[in-house]
RNA sequence: GCCACCCUAGCUCAAUCGGCAGAGCAACCGCUUCGUAAGCGGUCGGUUGUCGGUUCAAGUCCGACGGGUGGCUCCA
């Protein structure tokens, strides 16, 4: 991948949703009096966090897509207890009723206004001096100042605000949490205390913004990877890596099994590459230049400089040079379960979601200009069947075209472009543009998936690169003799297979579908007696090709079916004397549902269906 | 990296103001042989993340380090 890969490195490791706010259709949709009640309660809280510190200096305070915050400096770091209090003089200020007053005022009256609110003093500059919107240009026509006043809290604002705080429902309003954020997102700039609040119209509605966050809370694949002893990090292994313990390790056999098969039906080819490379591939790629502090420390090998590899292109980029390459050859599809290690800042770990070392599922795509719209069409098919296997069915798509600073030719980009999103349109999917939003290298492609918690995460990368291969030179020989520069495409489907693995978690909950469960069914013997036919039912189903094991403690069926609902194993077969006189299994499944007796044979087509047909249960 | 908070048995958590480190679950050993979400009893389990400091006395107070959690422009 080329220098300064953000994309990639964007889905590999793109991180919680939540604050990107891509929650459900019911709280996603602009609605303007919700955002009205949140940015006016933003400035509730702000005078309530004033007057407790008189002394203290406001920053901004927007509504957000679930609440709304604001930034403070203040003499103290804030405790759970102040939070309790702001929360309660808010309800009070609420129902006291004051008016949001509007108001344009000249240079002088703001500056005399906010003389001791350094921040908005700031901000009235750059407002004057025609502050860049969020769209980095500048506004039309004079910059106008307005304020909003509400009882004595005044702020610098452009609004728009609820009437009167009695529009705010006191009975739907909620501080979150304390953190700390630089002003205007400047490391360089001062750490200010930002509250996180949460406002709704009807208390009815907080309830069940509340109950989701339990319900994330309860799918957080931290815990779930722990507690179904599926992975593990180690505080003496190092952050940010990690382990797959045997029942993970499962998973993502029958996730990299079904990858390959896959890959192998869709026309690419298997690669294997090294973990390190020297740094002269690396200056050469330009990520020594670009990408070095994501890059880990080199080793020094027989004083030669190694790098342990942060992307896999300039490995297969080297496999393309082995020969001289014809057009005959031409696509070729590479593709690489690569793992690479990435220095990731230690405050910006999160569990699988993001880590410093993973294993991307890579591939690239040698073409020529002619054929780089079937090539695209296909991937992008490729890459949804293969999303919808896993229980995905909603998607978000984003092109992301040519920036102002760029490589290659703009008839390049073009063509490019135009085949992007032809191919979405060939697929009939709702897509967003993202005008200058492409990788310096080239344009490209990416795909969110919506999750069982209306989360959207970003998974797939389809990326043209305008940059390697003049960087190393690649060429092939055309029909006319003469060489020409390929296409090269990068893209990776999965993203990451940790980071993957934890949102298929969280998506399931930790209930696996059967083909994903590491144990797909459990016999649960009655009593030590049935113990030798359960192990025989075992051997059975595992000739059958079922993950399966047999509960042979001590405990009573009861305890047993606990156990193995707990460990969301999707079948579990009781077999008391009935069942072993009849040569039967006895079906409970993990929603509940009991089918009850069956045949050994009923029971594995019945398993084995679910597994080809990859359901749920 | 930065700000705040957290770290007690494998897990979830107790331990008054600084005064003898505890419980449930798990594990292990027995007993029980049972029909759809926890049978009964016993045993084991700890340098309270690490290192240092204050104190007659530190899980508790202070500092450093390690690890984790929530955040770090959704733009007046």
């Amino acid at each position: 991948m080329a220098p300064a890969l953000p994309a990639q490195s964007d889905i590999a490791q793109t991180r919680s949703p939540l604050r990107r706010g891509e929650m459900s259709d019911q709280y996603r949709h602009e609605n303007d009096h919700l955002h009205r009640i949140r940015h006016s309660a933003a400035h509730v809280m702000a005078q309530a966090v004033l007057e407790k510190f008189p002394e203290g200096k406001v920053a901004i305070g927007p509504a957000i897509e679930t609440g709304f915050y604001y930034d403070f400096d203040l003499p103290r770091p804030l405790t759970p207890e102040d939070l309790e209090e702001i929360e309660a003089r808010m309800r009070e200020i609420i129902t006291e009723g004051y008016d949001f007053v509007y108001q344009e005022v000249d240079e002088e009256e703001a500056r005399h206004i906010f003389s001791d609110q350094p921040y908005k003093l700031e901000l009235i500059e750059d407002i004057l001096a025609g502050g860049l919107d969020e769209h980095g240009q500048p506004p039309e026509g004079k910059p106008t100042l307005s304020i909003y006043r509400h009882g004595p809290f005044v702020d610098l604002c452009r609004g728009p605000h609820v009437a009167n705080t009695r529009e705010i429902n006191p009975d739907a309003v909620k501080l979150l949490s304390v953190a700390g954020a630089y002003w205007r997102g400047d490391e360089q700039r001062p750490m200010l205390q930002r509250i996180y609040g949460t406002a709704w119209e009807t208390a009815q509605e907080l309830e069940q913004f509340l109950a989701w966050r339990e319900e994330v809370e309860k799918r957080d694949h931290r815990r779930l990877v722990r507690e179904l002893d599926l992975l593990s990090f180690h505080e003496e292994g190092g952050p940010g890596l990690a382990y797959w313990h045997p029942k993970g390790g499962r998973i993502r056999q029958v996730i990299e099994d079904f990858w390959r098969a896959r890959h192998r039906e869709g026309g690419y080819e298997i690669v294997f590459t090294p973990h390190i490379g020297k740094a002269e591939l690396w200056q050469q790629s330009g990520h020594l230049d670009f990408y070095r502090e994501s890059m880990y420390a080199p080793m020094d090998v027989e004083g030669m400089e190694y790098f342990l590899k942060p992307m896999n292109c300039p490995f297969h980029i080297l496999m393309y040079k082995t020969r001289l390459r014809s057009y005959r050859e031409l696509p070729m599809r590479w593709a690489e379960l690569g793992t690479v290690y990435r220095y990731e800042r230690s405050g910006v770990l999160h569990g699988l979601m993001r880590v410093r070392g993973f294993t991307q599922d890579d591939a690239h795509i040698f073409c020529t200009p002619q054929q780089i719209e079937g090539e695209v069409l296909r991937v992008l098919r490729f890459s949804l069947d293969i999303l919808r296997a896993f229980g995905f069915s909603e998607f978000q798509i984003y092109l992301s075209t040519m920036p102002k600073k760029h490589v290659g030719e703009p008839a390049q980009w073009e063509q490019a472009q135009e085949s992007l999103r032809k191919a979405i349109e060939a697929e009939g999917l709702p897509y967003e543009v993202d005008e200058g939003g492409g990788a310096f290298y080239g344009p490209k492609i990416d795909i969110h998936i919506k999750d069982a918690l209306g989360r959207t995460w970003q998974l797939t990368t389809i990326q043209f690169d305008f940059n390697l291969p003049e960087r190393f030179d690649l060429a092939y020989v055309g029909e006319d003799g003469k060489e020409h520069r390929p296409y090269m495409v990068h893209r990776a489907l999965l993203g990451s297979l940790e980071r993957f693995f934890g949102i298929l978690v969280e998506h399931y909950g930790g209930a696996f579908p059967v083909w994903l469960a590491p144990v797909q069914a459990v016999l649960i013997p009655i009593a030590d007696r049935h113990v030798e036919y359960a192990y025989d039912v075992a051997e059975r189903l595992r000739a059958a090709g079922l993950r399966v094991e047999v509960n042979d403690s001590g405990e009573r069926m009861q305890a047993k079916i606990r156990d193995a609902q707990m460990e969301k194993i999707p079948y579990m077969l009781v077999v008391g004397d009935r069942e072993a006189e009849a040569g039967q299994v006895n079906l409970r499944r993990r929603d509940g549902e009991k089918p009850g007796a069956m045949s050994v044979d009923d029971f594995t087509r019945l398993a084995q269906e679910a597994v080809e047909e990859r359901r749920l249960l």
